[in-house]
DNA sequence: ACTGATTATAAGATAAACTGATCATATACA
DNA sequence: TGTATATGATCAGTTTATCTTATAATCAGT
């Protein structure tokens, strides 16, 4: 019915309904496994704090693309559900380091697993090679423009 | 410079920050070339338009992975801009068509020619048919999922 | 000690999407 | 023909996510 898209185009687009993509699926498979009321912005906290060990806000809000004063208001929910701590980063008095709770560890297993599914289904439809090039493509390009945004 | 933020980023973190860089690169250029005031959820209107032709609101809004209520916002933003006017679908009397004014046909050449412009950037990092390549990988798996979201 | 940068944080504003409801028209079918 | 259901536009109000502005404490370099 509809024409073919112009990928040039359409890049865009792409882009943002590939996030929704992604984080829909990830709702799902959550979901299915009882886990809700987990939101995207807190699973990305949850995912680099589970990559990089505890974190200082700001390093948070850098990773996630917002502010550190919007990255307060997520690290509060979190610490309202008891799945992370804010205790002093002994090297520096102004600085906090957010880190899980024991019921963190629980959440950020879940939310493992939930990815690998994810990136499983995914891998289903492109194969596992072109997958990773995929992603390696876009991490590439994003590397090259880092110095752009700041 | 502190810590290494991002070296093996989530495939979701990836994809996130993907979209934005692409929108800040995309501000960049059209503000380089005097253009202000079109944020992304407009540009997204514009190039469907500008890919597709005189088209609902309706269609609009799945295209840009929003209900059609959020949609009207956007609609009356661009048509009280003199970009964008709406007029009765003959074929349909509770439908209305979206269309281009003069005014909206010449942004519509700006825009184009900046999304230009990113792909050339994106191109000259990766490669042409790297970027291709990872343009229709990325449109493979939303074409995929396309179904799953309704 | 002074200066400027960094970190955390609060408060309020703004943006962007949502839900729910209404109205008009179209389409299917008994 | 008439009635039920679906579609399309749209409004009002709400929620969510982020931003801006501002304050206070601490750090690092001169």
């Amino acid at each position: 019915m509809r024409k073919e898209p112009q990928l040039k185009q359409g890049l865009g687009q792409t882009l943002m309904l590939m996030t929704r993509d992604f984080q829909q699926r990830l709702d799902n498979d959550l979901s299915a496994r009882g886990v809700t009321g987990i939101g995207a912005r807190h699973r990305a906290v949850f995912l680099f704090l589970g990559r990089n060990g505890a974190s200082r806000a700001v390093d948070l809000a850098v990773a996630a693309g917002i502010r550190p004063q919007s990255m307060m208001k997520i690290v509060h929910e979190l610490e309202s559900l008891g799945l992370v701590e804010r205790r002093q980063d002994p090297s520096d008095s102004r600085a906090k380091l957010i880190d899980f709770t024991p019921q963190g560890h629980a959440l950020i297993d879940e939310l493992s697993r939930s990815t690998e599914t994810v990136w499983q289904q995914y891998a289903d439809i492109l194969g596992t090679s072109s997958l990773q090039d995929t992603v390696d493509n876009l991490n590439t390009l994003l590397r090259a423009g880092e110095t752009l945004h700041e």
